[in-house]
RNA sequence: CGCGGGGUAGAGCAGCCAGGCAGCUCGUCGGGCUCAUAACCCGGAGGUCGCAGGUUCGAAUCCUGCCCCCGCAA
């Protein structure tokens, strides 16, 4: 079976690399064009691309994808394996491969459809989540279901960590969905439409911290967030990041600190309270708690807004 | 030339504005106390103050150029 992988981000490498070292027929890689990063523009590849042309798989970067479907055609895959891709696809995309187009999604769908499962797990509260295949439709993520495979998130867990297990679980998921789209073997399971829930892209105003919310909320919001775009608050005339907290015992003013210790800064939440463990302060690196207390860049009695 | 912060002991920072002995917390090493400890007490080691030049009797500090790191914005 000869397919089309379309991906972007670090989290489509694992899923790419697995297919490659399982010595599927990739003959081309699809992914979004080149972008300027960083503070000095400097033009940079998709991670995927940089994979792909390491092992020298032909990569096509379309600015639209449905503005391509001949090429698409020419290349002549049975399929089209899609993980983090960016672009939606049109009807004609999705009938240019005899037995179809498949999307690894970072939930348990129908849950969390779009731009953000990860994310959107952590803010929900979720305690399980995983990767799900399924058969893409014209709907955003409705497509109906081939295989999932479940994860737990654990406490404190940053969406970059859960980001990283998932992305190899989708490698583990896309290999096994190979084997059964090319069996013909694909019983597929409807997605229950009255369950789903959406999410859309984060935006840096999304991840300000409100410490008058409850603890668990102010929680999953710095999880979640971490570490890109990262959560932030108002504090001294500048902007803090939080890159890890947990829930902690306590109550008091919302946005002040507790106290600070080696394990963490302790800030009163408008329910309970959190412990942070990580944060940047602008212009600096990324700080553990022991640092944050050395330093003394934080005190008792300080606030938060 | 998008805006801004920063580079001082292994780590995190203060000192710079207003030039005059290199300082704080942690770690580390040695000793002590303790049933014990991430606790406490005593002592020690560890610095081209990002690089280069300039001003000065004297520069971490003032001036000029360069390198590197980071936050925001894209």
């Amino acid at each position: 079976m000869k397919i089309i992988f379309a991906g972007t981000p670090q989290f489509a490498v694992a899923p790419l690399q697995a297919l490659i070292n399982k010595g599927c027929d990739i003959v081309a890689v699809v992914t979004r064009e080149d972008k300027p990063f960083g503070r000095k523009g400097v033009l940079t590849p998709p991670p995927v691309k940089v994979c792909a042309l390491s092992h020298g798989i032909p990569v096509y970067q379309f600015k639209k994808i449905r503005e391509h479907v001949e090429e698409l055609k020419a290349l002549g895959a049975d399929a089209m394996f899609t993980c983090a891709y960016g672009q939606l696809l049109t009807r004609e995309v999705l009938e240019s491969f005899p037995l179809g187009v498949w999307n690894a999604h970072a939930s348990l769908l129908p849950k969390h459809r779009g731009a953000s499962p990860v994310q959107s797990a952590i803010l929900a509260g979720e305690e399980v989540t995983g990767v799900t295949i399924m058969k893409t439709e014209l709907a955003l993520d409705a497509g109906d279901m081939l295989l999932v495979k479940r994860c737990a998130i654990s406490q404190g867990q940053t969406c970059g960590e859960l980001s990283e297990k998932l992305s190899s679980l989708a490698a583990e998921a896309l290999c096994e969905a190979y084997d059964l789209i090319a069996a013909g073997d694909t019983n597929l399971l409807l997605q229950n439409e009255g369950a789903a829930t959406y999410c859309t892209k984060i935006k840096k105003e999304d991840a300000k911290v409100h410490f008058t919310a409850p603890a668990s909320r102010v929680c999953a919001l710095i999880n979640a967030m971490s570490p890109s775009p990262a959560a932030y608050a108002s504090f001294k005339g500048g902007n803090v990041n939080f890159y890890r907290a947990y829930i902690a015992e306590g109550s008091g003013p919302a946005g002040t600190v507790a106290e600070v210790t080696k394990k963490g800064v302790k800030v009163f939440c408008g329910e309970g309270a959190v412990l942070i463990t990580e944060a940047q302060f602008a212009g600096g690196k990324r700080l553990s708690a022991a640092d944050i207390l050395n330093g003394r860049k934080i005190a008792a009695g300080d606030t938060f807004e």
